[in-house]
DNA sequence: CGCTCGGTTGATGCACATCAAAGGCTGTGG
DNA sequence: CCACAGCCTTTGATGTGCATCAACCGAGCG
């Protein structure tokens, strides 16, 4: 069971988050109200695609996966969400919304839960809060399409593609770390492909000391190299 | 060079879109203010990615592809869309918004061209409309999550699945056809593989009379047998 | 009449899938 | 405290779906 805390600490964490830069203390609370903040597991469960969607949220700290089943029963990875962005405002507006995906907790996480009835009353009306979920779904969209351009180039430039999406604007020349824990099945599962096949491609990356794993952290020691690697499907 | 139209007729026209359902004709010309109506022909342009984008649009006949360009220099689809769909829409709150796609016409066309300002100005304080555009986008997103679950499914079923969401909701006995003219190269930058693989699978559906084409127009003769191809990864 | 565009077919090759086996690590319950 | 189950990682052997390359045809068009 997940626990339930005073949302008003998490007040100030949502008001740090670009979402909501600007707005006052007295908006946002109506904003966030009959909110709640979940504290989550690594692997548990937030929503479930297909239930009615009753709730949106906003990641506070940690990562989630968004992900669907295939036909075949295996996992596919949607979006990473890192705090700051919001998860199934997008259905709010509909007129019986679901859940269009499953949300899981990938490590210990927090997520502040609001009803439904609040986006309909406080979200939609504000023009500005509108234009900035616009653009964070926009980015969203964007990132589909990046994804998709790469559909044919090989795998080694897909995971490049992958981690460097998710270091998104981090200095370039030292080594970075992927900000949330990834198992190489979730690569896996994000990009279409088996596990063995991504692990193959890490192995071989360690051996050249491009990157290095531990603890599921994967820190990028040669980002230099990675970008060549999106950029070169030969060699 | 495009010509240029009397919107006043067009009015009339995205009235009737489900986008606009219910909006009395007033407002509907706020929200198509400095709007003009575009004609163009197969192929022809409408936004170029990369470029400032300084009007949104709405296609009003026929149908056009959204489009970018791989690593490799070819095309990858990203979106078909028909009338009433909007297009470039939801960049337009950003600051500098440039476009994310190529737009082109497939077939004659033609589709109603609004500046930025007016979004800004009439759409974004409409909670109604917002609710409705965002429904819009949660559909597209949709299918792109419908595509990506696909990944790992073999080309026939991906084919078939296009084949399905391009149909949409028509009936399901008789035989129908895909609304759009679709060449077996859109099939294959839609689908990320090479002409060649899409020819294989159409001739053998066609062989089996599941399918027949002539002047890019798809029809299904055996729905029944597609909806079984997606299902049925193996035979 | 040569051009481009769309469609088609066959031969060959390769990137990744599949299958199999094994070891480490973590949490959980007897 | 140990046994066990579930998850994650790794490596090797083998198979295959689709890419690649090459060649050709027909239709429309300036």
């Amino acid at each position: 069971m997940p626990q339930t805390n005073s949302s008003d600490t998490a007040l100030g964490e949502v008001l740090a988050f670009p979402l909501l830069h600007g707005f006052e203390r007295k908006m946002v609370s109506d904003l966030c109200s009959g909110g709640e903040v979940r504290v989550q597991r690594h692997r548990e469960v937030v929503f479930n695609h297909g239930e009615t969607a009753s709730h949106f949220g906003i990641v506070l700290t940690g990562a989630y996966k968004l992900s669907r089943l295939t036909y075949m029963g295996d996992e596919t990875i949607i979006h990473f969400s890192s705090p700051g962005d919001v998860v199934a405002a997008l259905v709010m507006p509909q007129p019986n919304p679901i859940y269009p995906v499953n949300v899981r907790a990938m490590g210990p996480s927090r997520m502040m839960i609001i009803p439904r009835e609040t986006y309909l009353k406080y979200w939609l009306s504000n023009p500005l809060l509108i234009a900035r979920i616009q653009q964070l779904l926009s980015s969203r969209m964007g990132r589909f399409q990046n994804q998709k351009i790469m559909q044919r180039a090989p795998l080694r430039a897909k995971m490049a593609a992958l981690l460097l999406n998710l270091l998104e604007s981090k200095d370039d020349g030292a080594d970075v770390e992927v900000p949330l824990p990834l198992t190489r099945k979730e690569i896996a599962d994000s990009l279409g492909v088996t596990v063995e096949s991504v692990i193959r491609v890490m192995s071989d990356w360690s051996k050249q000391g491009m990157v290095s794993t531990s603890d599921h952290r994967i820190r990028i020691l040669k980002p230099g190299l990675l970008v060549e690697q999106v950029n070169e499907p030969s060699e």
